[in-house]
DNA sequence: AGCACGCCGACT
DNA sequence: GTCGGCGTGCTC
């Protein structure tokens, strides 16, 4: 073979049992646009069916045995795949046992190929390097410019204020200090990336950005562009030229010419887990990534993670002291305790005031989602019930019958309350209160702004009004709110999830760092140590407090987690494939949908490498044994075995 | 997945 | 003899 005469593709399917290169010879009229990155199409099994695949190396010799078939058609010949990229797509789907073609889908957006013509015509002028930017907000003087320069990984704490830009734009300060620290990046001719949980976080960071860099130099990926515009940024990443890239969480696939920093805001919002196979979230991603690399990593948030405090704790992330920030005042105004869920009501102190505050400017009541979850409490003191046995969530199976822990199936027949020795579930419903009608009957002639899912509302002015926002939804008023009501504490903290307590610590950070500075946040009904995390601002202690309890538990992130579902008979194969692996322990297997069951593997990190590479094979035997007809039923299942590893949602 | 190959029952 | 049924196996 003449060199460079074998292309090595990957097929882009997601079959397990495909998931490998496929060699085949470059004809002669292909020599000279065969490039690796390339899309290609391929035949796969003879004749017939024709694949589409990455080319993803030239090699002048194939180990494969047989004869190889021919490319059938270079799709463009602009390379897509960056070598950098498919090394992270190969990584992360070994990682968690997944086909690397899914990893790529998320990792390039489908072609436009008209965007691409013009593009290759004209790439366009990326604008000049900026000049030295100021210095990074919130953070010892040149503690994180240094850091960036040397490839380290952070975890910074936000400062909590709105800051007006010289645009006359207000944003959050955390959009300042990520948008500067690219720009010292940027003005060292290395690229960034920036992933952020949401558009209106993208809004606030793309004006930040504004500030200090040459827009041509910035390209967005997020999913409120046209296909074609997305296309368009993604070949201008694909440029060797330094740049700014900010998006959603797949954004952190992106390809990015000389990669100099990696910056995830929020890391615990829900927005990032991601839903696609094989499931990865962007942090761990992004770690792998920053390792591959040499970037640096900066994780920042009002919250720390626990994900990130476990990896403060390890030493693994440095952990910067934030410099020069404001801390929210915080009243917690615990109050008597409610009999029924859905009768909390507005301590005095906190009504006076934002009585007070509502004619200066804008107050912000945050409220839970609308909507009702039922969940298992204790029938005396209402505490939300937890098995006995591993800690998990209780639960009345749909199919109905007795209570049982949704992680391990352990029956919960002997349930006993730890707080008041109570012995009787109830369940309870958990829903959002009060209406905006309420509220606005509360605070006459006053304007009423609504902001929630699905109508949210992304600023508001600094006249006087008040503005009702669910969790999550809350607009970044001019100079900040003058006062702060976080009020359905008490029923977000019920939602049946063992994170609760993590995202309401958020939720509330998060509306707190939208007041003006010295301005008062009453956090209502809601005691203990997570209102005093909240008061004293103090999010990393209560993180490393949780994280210990998680530790006790095995729970992730002090363990990582597989949950395998399949039919009872691949499931216990499964299950024997890695039990004997040091530092592996096994939960269930416990009913799952369709007649299915489902295990929780549970693992040391030192032991990730391992239990993928078994469950990995594990799958792929189950895809290609041979499908075995029902006696007496003609109707044939393809066998199924999922696994799915560090799930957010389990337990 | 999706398609070709192959080894047993009803057919010209 | 051989057409085609579906189980089985493989994809460069």
């Amino acid at each position: 073979m003449p060199g460079g005469a074998v292309a090595r593709v990957l097929v882009d399917s997601p079959l397990p049992q495909l998931d490998q290169f496929f060699d085949y010879s470059v004809p002669e009229r292909f020599r000279a646009s065969a490039r690796p990155g390339v899309r290609v199409r391929v035949p796969l099994r003879t004749g017939g069916r024709i694949a589409d695949g990455w080319l993803v190396e030239l090699a002048d010799t194939s180990e494969y045995g047989g004869r190889l078939s021919e490319l059938e058609d270079v799709v463009s010949e602009v390379p897509l795949l960056m070598p950098e990229v498919w090394a992270l797509a190969r990584a992360v789907a070994d990682r968690a046992a997944g086909n690397a073609s899914d990893v790529l889908r998320l990792a390039i957006p489908s072609r436009y190929v008209r965007v691409e013509r013009t593009w290759v015509a004209a790439p366009g002028d990326p604008g000049p390097l900026p000049d030295t930017p100021p210095a990074i907000h919130g953070a010892p003087a040149g503690r994180v410019e240094a850091g960036i320069a040397r490839g380290e990984r952070m975890s910074l704490s936000a400062d909590p204020r709105p800051l007006r830009l010289p645009t006359g734009e207000w944003v959050g300060a955390w959009a300042v200090t990520i948008a500067v620290a690219a720009a010292h990046a940027l003005a060292a001719g290395r690229s960034s990336i920036l992933v952020v949980p949401d558009y209106r976080d993208q809004g606030q960071l793309e004006a930040a950005l504004a500030a200090s860099v040459d827009p041509r130099r910035v390209l967005r990926t997020d999913a409120r562009q046209s296909g074609g515009e997305r296309y368009r940024a993604f070949l201008d990443a694909t440029r060797d030229e330094a740049r700014i890239v900010i998006g959603n969480r797949s954004t952190v696939y992106a390809p990015a010419a000389r990669l100099g920093l990696i910056a995830i805001w929020d890391d615990g919002d829900a927005l990032l887990n991601e839903p696609l196979a094989p499931g990865v979230h962007p942090r761990d991603a992004a770690l792998v990534r920053q390792e591959q690399s040499g970037s640096a990593l900066l994780l920042m948030a009002h919250t720390r993670s626990v994900e990130v405090e476990r990896l403060v704790e390890i030493g693994w992330v440095h952990d910067i002291a934030p410099v020069g920030s404001a801390k929210p005042r915080i009243i917690p105004t615990e109050q008597q305790a409610t009999p029924e869920p859905g009768s909390a009501r507005i301590p005095s102190a906190a009504w006076r005031q934002a009585q007070e505050a509502v004619r200066e400017g804008p107050v912000l009541v945050q409220v839970a989602r609308p909507g009702n979850a039922p969940l298992l409490a204790c029938d005396r003191c209402r505490e939300p019930a937890r098995c006995a046995a591993c800690g998990g969530t209780l639960a009345v199976p749909r199919s109905g019958g007795d209570p049982g822990c949704v992680l391990c199936g352990t029956r919960a027949s002997a349930w006993r309350c730890p707080v008041c020795d109570g012995t009787k579930l109830r369940v309870v419903t958990v829903g959002a209160s009060r209406t905006a009608e309420e509220l606005g009957r509360a605070f006459p002639r006053t304007r009423i702004i609504l902001s929630d899912g699905e109508r949210p509302v992304l600023k508001v002015d600094a006249e006087p009004g008040l503005v009702v926002a669910t969790r999550g939804a809350e607009p970044i008023a001019d100079g900040g709110y003058r006062a702060v009501l976080l009020l359905d504490g008490e029923r977000m903290l019920l939602r049946e999830s063992l994170r609760v307590a993590e995202d309401c610590l958020r939720w509330w950070s998060n509306a707190s760092a939208l007041a003006a500075p010295g301005a008062p946040v009453f956090l209502v009904g809601v005691a203990g140590t997570l209102a005093t995390a909240l008061s004293t601002w103090r999010q990393a202690e209560w993180a490393a407090t949780e994280l210990a309890a998680r530790r006790a538990l095995r729970f992730p992130p002090a363990v990582r987690v597989a949950s395998i579902t399949a039919s009872n008979a691949a499931v216990a194969r499964a299950v024997e494939a890695v039990r004997a692996i040091e530092g592996v322990d096994v939960l269930g297997p416990a009913p799952a949908d369709d007649g299915l069951e489902r295990a929780i593997v549970r693992f040391d990190y030192a032991a990730g490498a391992p239990v993928a590479r078994e469950l990995r094979a594990e799958m792929i035997r189950v895809a290609t044994e041979r499908r075995r007809p029902v006696a007496g039923r003609p109707a044939r299942r393809p066998p199924v075995l999922r696994v799915r590893f560090d799930d957010p949602d389990v337990p």
